[in-house]
DNA sequence: GTCTATATAGTGATAGAC
DNA sequence: GTCTATCACTATATAGAC
């Protein structure tokens, strides 16, 4: 009747939860190549080959994570509502952005390292969903620029932006944290109020360019 | 009397820099542990053995490509003159730190692999000349603001911002690709002029927040 | 200086006992 | 279902002929 699942009994399923969880945390630090399944039996507390009872290898884990990151990784840029107030929703897309960026910085970094390699594994999805979506809601944002409600930039660059604005602070907090030093504040209250003056600025309808002598 | 180089012949001096380029086009590619030496080789024209008469190992020819970058890597930034005109100075460390993802995208990515793993060659770098270069420099745009020169916002937040949207270009091409499509429009220029935008409105003396309803 | 051949280590994956 | 032992392969690095 009831549909079953492949992971029949509980201590199952805690396993594989618990080798994904182990896997993120090896793959978001060395990489696809760099990472070895001893590192992740070990972190997930299973010996290697039991952890080849439950994937049937190294690459079948890594898709597995990486098949379900797109979507919750789009899942702000979806919620951006066209019905709602233009700044409103482009500064609270950019707070969740942010805060996905610190809540799930594995996730970040897992994902950095497949675009840098070239996207071998999703690359289709990028110029299948995430292109769809992105035009989706460059239309939008062009849309409130026509209206005269948010100034008028690139909508897919300014997209682009807050991409590398938020996941930057994830992806290159080593960076981050040595630059500010070891007595440094917090960065990420920063990164917000810093992200909120940006975007302000940038949107501000009457915004128009500083004169730039070029 | 003339102090000699290691490299003595004519022939080791090209062979070392074919080593050189064909490291950094593969190590930026796939990353330190996802590069062969094999790749390397034949990338540079010579036998694996060979390869290593000229190097001592994989991970001498990585540290040699990072040894040189960070500095090129933060030319631009030490030319941010403090005598200079604000905004006139923050655009053109804009333009040319993008002119350098579109340049030499390669370095780029092998910097960003150093980073994503938690910077474990360059780290002392980090914390020692980056961190006192970009405190150096911070300070003078802090006296710019100071001064109602340029806007108010967070000076070293300010430099991160820079980093990461130009990075992005040359770090997330795939993807940037991917979602502008085949027949998408070349996206530097679109970047540069972007890029202009932004900071001309974010950096213009009499901006002010735009209201936010948070 | 450059090659062929090979030593050595590490890694993904499997066999088979329990 | 889980373990010990091990295979097969790849990759870094070296030895030694030329």
């Amino acid at each position: 009747m009831a549909t079953m699942r492949r992971a029949r009994t509980r201590i199952q399923q805690e396993n594989r939860q618990a080798i994904l969880a182990a896997a993120l945390e090896v793959f978001a630090a060395q990489g696809f190549r760099g990472a070895t399944l001893d590192q992740i039996a070990e972190a997930a507390g299973l010996s290697k080959p039991n952890l080849l009872y439950y994937f049937p290898s190294k690459e079948a884990i890594h898709a597995d994570l990486l098949e379900g990151l797109l979507d919750i990784w789009l899942a702000p840029l979806r919620a951006l509502d066209p019905a709602g107030d233009p700044r409103t929703e482009v500064l609270r897309y950019v707070r969740r952005k942010l805060e996905m960026s610190r809540e799930m910085p594995r996730e970040s970094r897992l994902f950095a390292y497949e675009i840098l390699q070239g996207a071998p594994r999703l690359g289709p999805l990028l110029s299948g969903t995430l292109r769809t979506l992105v035009a989706e809601k460059a239309a939008v944002l062009a849309r409130w620029m026509d209206e005269g409600r948010i100034a008028r930039v690139h909508p897919v660059h300014l997209i682009f932006s807050i991409w590398a604005l938020t996941q930057h602070y994830a992806d290159f907090e080593v960076q981050v944290r040595a630059v500010l030093g070891p007595e440094g504040a917090d960065p990420w209250p920063e990164a917000e109020a810093f992200l909120e003056s940006l975007y302000g600025r940038l949107l501000a309808p009457g915004a128009r360019d500083a004169l730039t002598s070029r």
